[in-house]
DNA sequence: CGTTATGTTGACCTCCTTCAAAGGCTGTGG
DNA sequence: CCACAGCCTTTGAAGGAGGTCAACATAACG
């Protein structure tokens, strides 16, 4: 059996104390000596676009986080159709329910190439109990995949296929205030707002002959928000 | 201001020891000793339909266990509409956010006559830092409460209509193999699957015509499981 | 330069929403 | 006990939004 992560590449074992991203990151709160103590491996992966990270009934064993990049959890539907349920970004957790062990809910899949740590379930596990501050992050990271999800309810499956698309623009615009690096293919914003691609595609369409969106080479698009929140708030 | 918890009756302190659903609360785990040294009250709420347990944005100081009854979960749409994001039954958590400090992310409504018990946040922030049993029961409420944001996400809120109402169907009747209670209004169905009260009650009427459910007096149906799943998992 | 994936657009039809009206159930007051 | 009001449900009709199928354009890639 191959391994999960496929197409991956290895970097190396991750070096957490000098990690860019460490008021994100679980171990944040560990000093060195405690994080060169840990006995199992903690993996430092470059995982390119398409890699999959875990799939969706698999032995959950390990847990990433993600320091860069964009990953997309997936669920099969009955009918041989997909949904997306959720964007991970980099701070954000997958696979976290490895931590009670069972089996991954979704697959996860890379979206844009991303620097993944990959880190035994049983790490975090000790870690939890013995680290109050790992185990506050630990909290955090399970609420935000709640508000994620709660958001993916309430604002990208709820109301017309313009309003859905309006309101993923705004929340992949993030902190940007205008300008945004948006690369998803029409295949998938289908996937995340529950329409098909031909829709995602007529809206999208539609909002650049607005004017709302601007999409450049290299796929990367310009947003009008004040334009779009109307859209995203209105009836 | 008023108590977040409109029209409750008070039943008085909770008697962990003698809970009737001690399998699901989060307190099986402690002794009648630990329970007593809880300096904070734990409190048993008589909770009647249509009644709030608390609002959304209010400031989180409380987490809900669920005895008895059905809650529901609520987001509040920008155009006014509202939907619902969760059902939450016996050994489900409610505010479980509290413990992070912060505000609610719901409104939480009783759909059906509930006995709740209302914890502190401290209470249970201390709890989880010194016993084991109630930090593992924690860990799988929260779970549980991803499993379920993402069931309704991937089965309530994709495909058509008559499709999620048989996968809502399905979902209530869970351990029954063939009868179940089911006692939500057409408008609560709408909302919950993402689609208008028309719609749910015409895909209920439809469903009983095909004598897939029966619907008793008093809100109760019988499920003809086979046939509903064909519907739920069927292109 | 062909091949393949991805995006766009059109035509048609189904499903859902919207608006409206009527029926049924419940509780209240006369 | 009945009448009525109010709410929920059901059903109809019309219009719109999205799905489906197909053709075509465009870009990516060997």
């Amino acid at each position: 059996m191959k391994s999960n992560c496929t197409n991956t590449e290895w970097v190396g074992r991750a070096k957490c104390s000098v990690c860019e991203v460490r008021n994100f990151v679980l171990f944040s709160g560990l000093t060195p000596e405690e994080l060169d103590g840990l006995l199992q491996p903690i993996d430092n992966l470059y995982a390119p676009i398409q890699s999959t990270l875990y799939q969706q009934d698999a032995v959950a064993t390990h847990l990433y986080t993600v320091r860069s990049g964009l990953v997309k959890l997936i669920v099969d539907l009955p009918n041989g159709a997909h949904r997306i349920v959720r964007l991970l970004r980099p701070g954000d957790v997958a696979g976290i329910e490895a931590l009670l062990g069972g089996q991954y809910r979704h697959h996860a899949v890379v979206l844009r190439d991303a620097d993944i740590c990959r880190i035994p379930a049983e790490v975090i596990r000790r870690l939890d109990q013995t680290n109050p501050k790992v185990h506050r992050a630990l909290l955090e990271r399970w609420q935000r995949a709640i508000d994620q999800a709660d958001n993916f309810i309430s604002a990208l499956s709820t109301g017309s296929a313009e309003v859905r698309l309006a309101r993923l623009l705004l929340g992949m615009a993030c902190e940007q205030d205008v300008q945004t690096a948006f690369l998803l293919s029409r295949e998938d914003m289908g996937a995340l707002l529950g329409v098909t691609t031909e829709t995602a595609s007529r809206a999208m369409a539609e909002f650049k002959r607005r004017g709302l969106v601007q999409e450049e080479k290299g796929n990367c698009v310009a947003c009008d928000k004040t334009g779009l929140e109307s859209i995203a708030n209105g009836k």
